[in-house]
DNA sequence: CGCCAGGTTGATTTCGCTCAAGCAATGTGG
DNA sequence: CCACATTGCTTGAGCGAAATCAACCTGGCG
């Protein structure tokens, strides 16, 4: 259950597609002329604020939305209540393509882990855009399938790897994006809770307690809230390789 | 490792995507005159024998692979030699797309299960049909996206039900295609192996034998070799609804 | 101040893995 | 045609990683 369900949104500052630096890492890069102008006309600018949800699990889908800047939950719930957190959508990042394209609803549910300002482009303007566009359709097959690829990764992962290997293994893939490098230490601050990195990593909470403090006796991680501390990123990385 | 992985091939019998029944299911459906023609041009057709690899991990992506007859397992193997079968294609499905669309080589290792009719559509022509037609990307972007929503599935359901509820969902998905009724019982024919079972549950073979004896002795289903007797699909729909 | 969600720690249990042995069916070569 | 290897399957014994249940701590906040 996200921590806020209310309608306050800051106010966005003023957006455009043609001024946004996000769109050249995204799949609307393929766009130019006219095909931009009905992008951008089509365009909706929110802020959310942390724990605000951008859409729900099972809601028909409006159309897709472009992170131009913060940090997205996805979380995907079956019929038993059971919840697994299934990825962290970035600045650059669009969402809810999944559901587009598919039909029916939204998979799973969206929420802003820090406040975070998100494009939403209706579905409509979309499908014309795809159907005159055919290099968009592209750019959306191209990250789709690197999604089910991370997808199986994960599946995989899952069944043949340990808590503590998997969580040295989401640790650095945080560390690009949330780490500052100070000499030979890093430093990173999680954009999320540890009952949210258990969901990640399909596990529970008091297990991911364990394994932090499992490796913090070897020395390997420092953690003191959000604030984690690797003195060497070289034992990390010997975590993932056992052998 | 595959049964075989000899170059015998079955002489195909004469195809034409003109007359392909399967193709009114599939992708390709939407394509019609020059773009059909293209289509035919652009395809070769293998038959495979079972225990045979239609393309292996790794392997640069040749093009997309359509099933018109037979089964195949997609099987993934990460680094450390673990290995998992993502999933089972049946006739009319298209294998194979996503590496397409992704670049790089194919993501995972395809073999027919038992003997299998493919055509094979090679990458230009298959780049050249799309930036003709949007229409195909988009039917590709739907698939894709139901690939990605039963992946995810298939991440909660591992992560959330006991390997027993695992198997009774697998058995219910299986009875559609494989299973024939007979009165009030139920019997399927596996078009796999226990192993195979094993690696698409993300299990081992041991603990699948295991299971069976006890759903046995519960009487939800009986097992002689490949045929699986469902006495009553009533209970085994009770395995899958533990409350 | 007390409440509460998030987090930690401890004790116990359990599910599924590992290792190991044995069996049946199939295939192979002498 | 038999001896032997191979492959798939089953069963047993023991173990271990992680879940569960439960208590307790901590910091933020009304």
């Amino acid at each position: 259950m996200p921590r806020s369900q209310r309608t306050y949104h800051r106010p966005p500052k003023q957006l455009s597609c043609y001024t946004c630096q996000r769109r050249h890492e995204s799949e609307w890069s393929v766009l130019t002329g006219e095909d931009l102008a009905l992008l951008e006309r089509a365009r909706t600018t929110i802020a959310y604020g942390p724990g605000q949800m951008v859409f729900a699990q099972g809601n028909p889908c409006r159309g897709v939305h472009c992170v131009e800047s913060g940090t997205v939950a996805l979380r995907k719930t079956d019929a038993a209540g059971n919840s697994i957190l299934v990825r962290l959508a970035h600045s650059g990042q669009t969402l809810g393509y999944r559901d587009f394209f598919g039909g029916g609803g939204y998979g799973c549910t969206a929420e802003a882990l820090v406040p975070s300002t998100i494009c939403e482009i209706e579905s409509g303007a979309l499908q014309q855009l795809l159907l005159q566009n055919p290099a968009l359709g592209l750019r959306f097959l191209e990250h789709l399938s690197h999604d089910l690829d991370a997808a199986e990764d994960s599946i995989l992962q899952n069944v043949s790897l340990s808590v503590r290997t998997r969580l040295a293994h989401l640790l650095l893939t945080l560390k690009d994006r949330y780490g500052v490098s100070e000499g030979e230490t890093l430093v990173l601050s999680l954009p999320m809770t540890r009952q949210d990195m258990a969901a990640l990593l399909g596990t529970r909470p008091e297990t991911i307690a364990r394994t932090i403090s499992a490796m913090e006796s070897d020395a390997v991680v420092s953690f003191s809230g959000r604030q984690v501390t690797i003195p060497s990123l070289e034992n990390l990385l010997n975590e993932i390789e056992p052998n």
